[in-house]
DNA sequence: CCCCAACGAGTGTTATAAAC
DNA sequence: GTTTATAACACTCGTTGGGG
């Protein structure tokens, strides 16, 4: 059929916009199938080197932010039956993060930050917050957030092409690890205020991935995603040990023991934490291998106090996530998918199959490229109008089974059908179809 | 331990063809 | 004119697993 329409509401307006508005309304038919190319048309800078046949100068984003919180938690309310569970609350202790600035080759380099609330007690935090406009209530939260937007200025300008004519989004990517279970909530207060504005979490209720913050002023955009969605469920442990160094390892660190009373007190100490420190009610009341507690005690010579180890292990596990995000971003980079674009690794998957319909010869490396289709070419003419289609025609007895079982359908759903199209409006249906169909032919 | 988002089985809705 | 069958989704709700 040459195409075949839509009435998305039984609950039509038809009459009433006949009445009321100027806009002429028509029923548009495609008589050659729409190409579905999401990979290309969601991705402005992809669009534009296509359309230009520029492809080759097409390179994905390298820089990044990744970041991690560490909390205090409060016990509410301990065992005291076997009935009564242990409720605690979590408080921001302190926050982490790696900035990687790319450069030209595949090389990069990192910058590491972590802000604590120890921050807030220091006499010049006052002067810090005035540094960035903060309001002299601000947090540490907010000290950092304003750190990491001047940040992402600088990582946009390692990213954007020589060209100002190439689109590219002035957004850098924010990636925690299950961020979007739980660091986002810690985040969510200092994500909207004076300096910028939080915007709508991207997706529908149950698909909350993304949450865009604006700088009001540079108008900088920083995009908060989970890097667990771009590697699937597993743990931040095994992550590392599968897509990243072998060298690099998450640390210890023992976070029942500190709570909104003493961490002042139990922080400043600068003799290591004790074995019996890291039993956790959490993981079932155990504590960590006598091995692990061993490389604890040798990483600990490094450090003045406990807060500089804390510094440390919160800074590691954000610096741990880079090497498996840079080889995920290599794996990807030879298809032109941009990883970093998407925001899980379904979605890489989904611009993956349709980059392997536009460009066959890039995915089939080690088989002999003349048994495939042809690559995608943008000044070949690829219409291919069916003469033989079977025009779709409006006759009343389609129109009045339409209209019956819209009548049905909002009975069985006890919805008010006084406004629904009826049998009488066929004339004008019919009349529609037929100006819209002159207008497509010309 | 609790919280929360993803997942997946089950169920509901809509459009349409074809039989009655 | 009415009923039945079917495909393609959309929605619901309990389970699962990682976060601290």
């Amino acid at each position: 059929p040459i195409g075949t329409p839509i009435v998305q509401s039984s609950q039509s307006n038809a009459s009433h916009n006949r009445a009321i508005s100027n806009h002429e309304p028509s029923i548009r038919l495609h008589d050659v199938p729409m190409p579905i190319c999401p990979a290309i048309l969601n991705h402005p800078t992809v669009e534009y080197l296509m359309a230009y046949d520029l492809m080759d100068q097409f390179k994905v984003q390298r820089g990044f932010i990744t970041y991690d919180f560490e909390t205090l938690s409060d016990q509410v309310m301990k065992n005291i039956t076997d009935q009564t569970t242990v409720l605690s609350q979590l408080h921001k202790l302190s926050i982490a993060s790696t900035e990687v600035y790319p450069n030209n080759n595949k090389s990069y380099e990192l910058v590491k930050r972590c802000y604590t609330l120890f921050d807030e007690l220091s006499d010049s935090y006052q002067e810090q917050l005035e540094n960035y406009q903060l309001p002299p209530n601000s947090s540490f939260v907010h000290l950092w957030l304003a750190q990491t937007f001047e940040s992402a200025e600088e990582i946009y300008q390692c990213m954007k092409y020589y060209d100002e004519n190439i689109p590219f989004d002035r957004c850098v990517k924010v990636l925690g690890w299950n961020s979007s279970r739980f660091d986002i909530a810690l985040l969510w207060d200092a994500l909207d205020c004076e300096l910028w504005t939080m915007g709508v979490p991207i997706g529908s209720l149950n698909n909350t991935k993304s949450i865009t913050v604006t700088h009001k002023k540079s108008h900088m955009k920083l995009q908060f995603i989970d890097a667990e969605n771009l590697f699937g469920p597993m743990t931040l442990k095994a992550c590392v040990k599968d897509y990243g160094d072998k060298t690099e390892h998450k640390d210890v660190f023992p976070y029942e023991l500190i709570n909104s009373k003493n961490w002042n007190e139990v922080l400043m100490k600068t003799e290591p934490f004790e074995y019996e420190d890291f039993k956790s009610q959490l993981k079932g009341g155990y504590s960590i291998t006598k091995d692990e507690y061993d490389q604890y005690l040798i990483d600990f010579k490094r450090f003045t106090n406990r807060l500089d180890y804390l510094k440390y292990y919160n800074i590691n596990d954000t610096e741990i996530m880079v090497k498996p995000l840079m080889n995920l971003i290599d794996t990807f980079e030879q298809f032109n998918i941009d990883v970093l674009h998407y925001i899980s690794i379904a979605s890489c998957a989904y611009a993956t199959k349709h980059y392997s319909t536009y460009y066959p010869s890039k995915f089939n490396l080690e088989s002999d490229e003349q048994s495939y289709y042809e690559d995608f070419d943008i000044n070949t003419d690829y219409s291919n109008p069916n003469p033989n289609a079977k025009p779709f025609e409006l006759t009343v007895r389609y129109w009045k089974s339409k209209c019956y079982h819209y009548k049905q359908q909002d009975y069985n759903a006890g919805r008010e059908t006084e406004k629904n199209v009826t049998t009488d409006d066929y004339d004008y249906y019919k009349q529609l179809f037929e100006t819209s169909f002159r207008q497509i032919r010309q």
